[in-house]
DNA sequence: AGGGAGCCCGGTGATTGGCTCAGAA
DNA sequence: TTCTGAGCCAATCACCGGGCTCCCT
């Protein structure tokens, strides 16, 4: 119920918060501080990606005319040269997008 | 008429290994149990379900299907508990390299009436790095 | 060898250990907000951090009780201890029943056969 | 003796970008 | 109206979980 100033910035109006978290609050602030000097745990940019070797992957993996990943259907290859309509599993390039 | 298995463990959605991680990133964090591991995990996955539920209502106040930072903070405004210690992991509204004219936007709106009974004050020593996203109007 | 490392610039936490997955982030708020609605990227980064913070703030006050105990490892007790303590009353009661089952559950797993 | 940290290992789902059009502006 | 920016696909591979062993309480 009750609620306590938090030490923003000085010069500024003070925010205050809820009394019950107020030590915690402090002690995670602190907690941070220390863990940003120690660990250099960088909390301004991030990467544009976590992984190179994914990152790659999804440059080199087959695209559909949208942009999409597309099936690897290297299978219709093979049976392109065996002759033959594919009858089945024959993956139709809907250009319905339906969200 | 098929509900559920037997022994159907129940099991948090997020990988608990990775909760781990981020809980032992504070150093003074020593053993874990596993069983407050799951409790952890658990209710990491419920403050993330009713961030959603709340920051969806404030979208669809303001018309928008799309949920942007605005509404995460309007959401987390309305509960105190979870308003005050986000208050450093919240950016702020704008702030990019030249703002116009605005020079009141510091932490989420602070309480502008007077503080009810039992409040402190103290002085600060840190501030969250100033964070650089794509400027927003606020509402 | 052509191998290459994730060797950046200073920062000795990797990102992808400091928050919670991109994509179960993103599931599980899809399964609340209302199927045609979106979310926008920052909103997304966001999330994830809130998440880590609340993960770190609970574990924080837990960890203190454990202190005051002079004990070393952090309990289920002490977990819900910190939600009373710190606001979230809410979330003792679901929490309760998610340990109880969780508890059911170890012992039968614990327990092969009868 | 109980149980958690720290290995290892195998199986698997998170990660990932180009294009299109919702929908923010 | 203009035009920004989020969803949409699925294959690889980093990571998660479930075994171990060892150590501390």
């Amino acid at each position: 119920y009750s609620r306590m100033a938090l030490p923003l910035a000085m010069a500024e109006e003070p925010v205050y918060v809820n009394a019950k978290q107020y030590h915690g609050i402090l002690r995670r602030r602190q907690s941070r501080a220390k863990a940003e000097v120690e660990n250099k745990i960088s909390r301004s940019q991030r990467k544009p990606y976590l992984h190179e070797s994914r990152h790659l992957h999804a440059m080199r993996r087959e695209r559909g005319c949208g942009g999409r990943f597309l099936s690897k259907n290297k299978k219709a290859e093979a049976s392109s040269l065996l002759d033959d309509d594919d009858g089945e599993g024959s993956n139709i390039s809907l250009g319905s997008e339906s969200m | 008429m098929e509900e559920e298995e037997f022994g159907e463990a129940i099991r948090p959605e997020f990988p608990t290994g990775r909760v781990k991680k981020i809980m032992k990133l504070d150093k003074d964090i020593g053993k874990v149990n596993s069983e407050a591991l799951f409790l952890v995990s658990c209710a990491t996955e419920l403050f993330l379900k009713l961030l959603a539920e709340k920051s969806a209502e404030s979208a669809a106040e303001k018309k928008r299907k799309t949920v942007k930072l605005e509404h995460i903070r309007m959401a987390v405004k309305r509960h105190r508990s979870i308003s005050d210690f986000l208050l450093d992991s919240l950016p702020l509204p704008s702030q990019p390299s030249d703002a116009p004219a605005k020079d009141e936007n510091r932490t989420r709106a602070v309480v502008d009436k007077v503080a009810p009974e039992g409040t402190r004050r103290i002085d600060d020593f840190f501030r969250r790095s100033t964070k650089t996203k794509s400027a927003e109007t606020e509402s | 060898t052509a191998n290459n490392n994730e060797q950046n610039q200073q920062c000795l936490v990797r990102e992808q250990d400091q928050y919670m997955p991109m994509a179960n982030v993103i599931r599980i708020m899809k399964r609340i907000l209302p199927s045609h609605a979106k979310i926008s990227d920052d909103t997304k980064e966001t999330i994830q951090e809130c998440v880590s913070e609340y993960i770190s703030f609970i574990t924080s006050e837990a960890n203190e009780r454990c202190q005051r105990e002079q004990r070393k490892t952090v309990t289920a007790e002490d977990v819900l201890w910190a939600m009373g303590k710190l606001g979230f009353d809410d979330y003792i009661e679901p929490l309760t029943v998610f340990l109880n089952r969780y508890r059911e559950s170890e012992s039968i797993r614990t327990e092969p056969m009868l």
